[in-house]
DNA sequence: TGTATAGTTGCGCATATATGCAACTATAAT
DNA sequence: ATTATAGTTGCATATATGCGCAACTATACA
């Protein structure tokens, strides 16, 4: 039972929902230390987020010197990412402002900020 | 931000969790003390979970003489009514023993145990 | 009127979970 | 070697949340 309970859990807490909903919406990688910097979170704080995600089986890390780059994974079930497709019929304020501030990274670093 | 978590934190906890999945396979209504039976979780327990479920739009409740019917709510939004029809991808072992138990009460009732 | 059943609610307790801090590792640059 | 940046982790604390119990309301029925 534990299984199905844990992506509505991770997606439960308010730093890992606009977690996922800004990797869903990113078209590249984002690193770990832009995503703090987005959501205004500590970074200590989105590590520890980001493992339970990882245990979730929601997303991709790919290490790359001393950054981790973050993805959705790309092998997600038919029930997870049925779930998080759902979150493509929201349009929250909230939200928005973080899909607008990770579009400003994504364009202001022209994709290398990390690289 | 609060609404968009409102229904991940709903069925985060697993007792709500079973009862949105039966109420979504359930064809016609169930009234509280059935779930508590079905599930085998005291009712007042169910009666906390369904204020929650409620609050968070999920449900629909009526009342007819000492019962309190139950359904999914017919107005979801797009976004709720999204994430909870994921739940069709679902196919646990455990989640299956409630929908059996569940369509026995319908059966050995008629549909009209408390009515 | 008294009794039984369905459901609600407040309280205390136990557990789960998120946070901040500080110390830590790892990689890169000078 | 030293310094800086990215990321991790353990600990203490605060808060959130689910539970059991007991007392309560409401409806039906004899």
């Amino acid at each position: 039972m534990e299984y199905p309970l844990e992506i509505f859990k991770a997606l439960s807490e308010e730093t890992r929902f606009r977690i996922i909903f800004i990797l869903r919406n990113a078209k590249d990688e984002l690193c770990e230390c832009d995503i703090a910097d987005i959501l205004d979170v500590p970074q200590y704080n989105i590590s520890k987020h980001l493992n339970i995600l990882d245990s979730a089986g929601m997303i991709k890390k790919r290490k790359e010197g001393r950054w981790i780059f973050l993805s959705l994974s790309d092998s997600l079930d038919k029930f997870k990412s049925s779930v998080i497709n759902s979150l493509g019929h929201l349009n929250s304020e909230l939200i928005n402002e973080d899909l607008t501030k990770m579009k400003q990274f994504l364009i202001s670093t022209s994709g290398n900020r990390c690289s």
